[in-house]
DNA sequence: TGCAAACTACGACAATTGTCGTTGACATAT
DNA sequence: ATATGTCAACGACAATTGTCGTAGTTTGCA
C-alpha cells in the first residue's frame, strides 16, 4: 500500500487539481489564469488554496525560484478513483453498476467511448483479475 | 423542467437520505437509530439536520404528531443522478466513459451486473435518445 | 538611484457544517 | 398529581472553506 490516502480535495481544490493535471508543474500566476476561465476570483485566493494544498500535500512546491512552482503530488487517476469510491459509498451504497447506469444516462457517451467501455466489459469478464490499468486511449473528450 | 434543482445535499445529510430512501417516512428517533449504525452522534444532531433539510426542501415533515414525521422530498435516482452529474464535471471534465471505468475498476460489478450494463449500452447504440429511464432490475446489489 | 510591478506570507472575515447542551412543552406511568 | 422520560426548538461552538486586503520583499526598469 503505497498511497497513504491523502485528504479528499475540496471542491476549489479539485479546480486547480485539473490545470495542474492538464498543464504539467506551473506557477501560481499561470495556474491562477487558467482556471480564471471557470471562476472569476482573486489572485491570493488561488495561492493561499495552494499554499494549504501544499500543507496538505496535494501538491508540492519548488521554491528555488521566485515564483514558486506548484505541481500535483497526486495523480488524477488516483484522485478520481477517490472521489468515485466515495460517491460509491456514500450514494450508491456500494453498487458500482447503479454508478454507471447514472453516468451513462447523465451524458451522453460517444460511440467510439461506448465500444471502449464494452471492450473494457469483455476484459472483466475474462481475465478475473487484469482490472487495473485499463486506459481509455487517445479519446481526451 | 419540474425538478428545480435543489441545493446538493451534504455528506450527512446524504447520510439520513439514505436512511429515509430505505425506510420511507420515519421519526426522527427511527433515523437516528437506523443512521447510528455507522455513525455515532448525538440525538440532537441528527433532530437539527433533518430540521436543515426541512429548510432547504430535502425533506418534508408532518408535525401532525408530536413526534414529527420526515419523508425525503427528492428521489433516490434524482439525487444520485445530481451528485454523478457534479462529479463527471469536476473532477472527468465531462467524459463519462472516464468515470465509467473508474466506477468499474473500483469495485468489481458482479457477472450480472455487467451483463445488464451491456444491455444498457446496447440500448444507447441503437436508440438514439431513449436513455432516460434505465433501471437494473432486481439487483439491489 | 529610485520607483513600479510582481510575488509570498499572513491575518481577517463571513458562511457553512457538524456537533452538543439546555430549555420548555408534553405525555405517561406510578 | 407528581416524577420520569421523550420531544422539538434554539443557541453556542469549533472547524473548515473560500474570499480578500495588506504588508513586506524582491526584481527589473527608467
Amino acid at each position: 500500500m503505497s498511497e497513504k490516502s491523502l485528504p479528499k480535495p475540496t471542491e476549489a481544490e479539485l479546480q486547480l487539481l485539473r490545470v495542474l493535471w492538464a498543464r504539467g508543474p506551473s506557477t501560481v500566476r499561470d495556474i491562477h489564469e487558467d482556471a480564471g476561465d471557470e471562476k472569476d476570483t482573486g489572485y491570493t485566493t488561488t495561492l493561499k488554496i495552494l499554499q494549504k494544498m501544499a500543507e496538505k500535500g496535494l501538491v508540492c512546491r519548488d521554491e528555488s525560484q521566485r515564483s514558486h512552482v506548484y505541481e500535483a503530488a497526486v495523480e488524477a487517476e488516483q484522485t478520481q478513483r477517490q472521489l468515485v469510491r466515495d460517491l460509491l459509498h456514500r450514494a450508491f451504497g456500494g453498487s458500482s453498476a447503479h454508478l454507471v447506469v447514472q453516468a451513462l444516462s447523465e451524458k451522453r457517451a460517444s460511440r467510439e467511448e461506448l465500444t471502449e467501455i464494452r471492450r473494457i466489459l469483455d476484459e472483466m469478464e475474462k481475465g478475473a483479475s487484469t482490472t487495473k490499468d485499463q486506459e481509455i486511449q487517445g479519446s481526451r473528450v
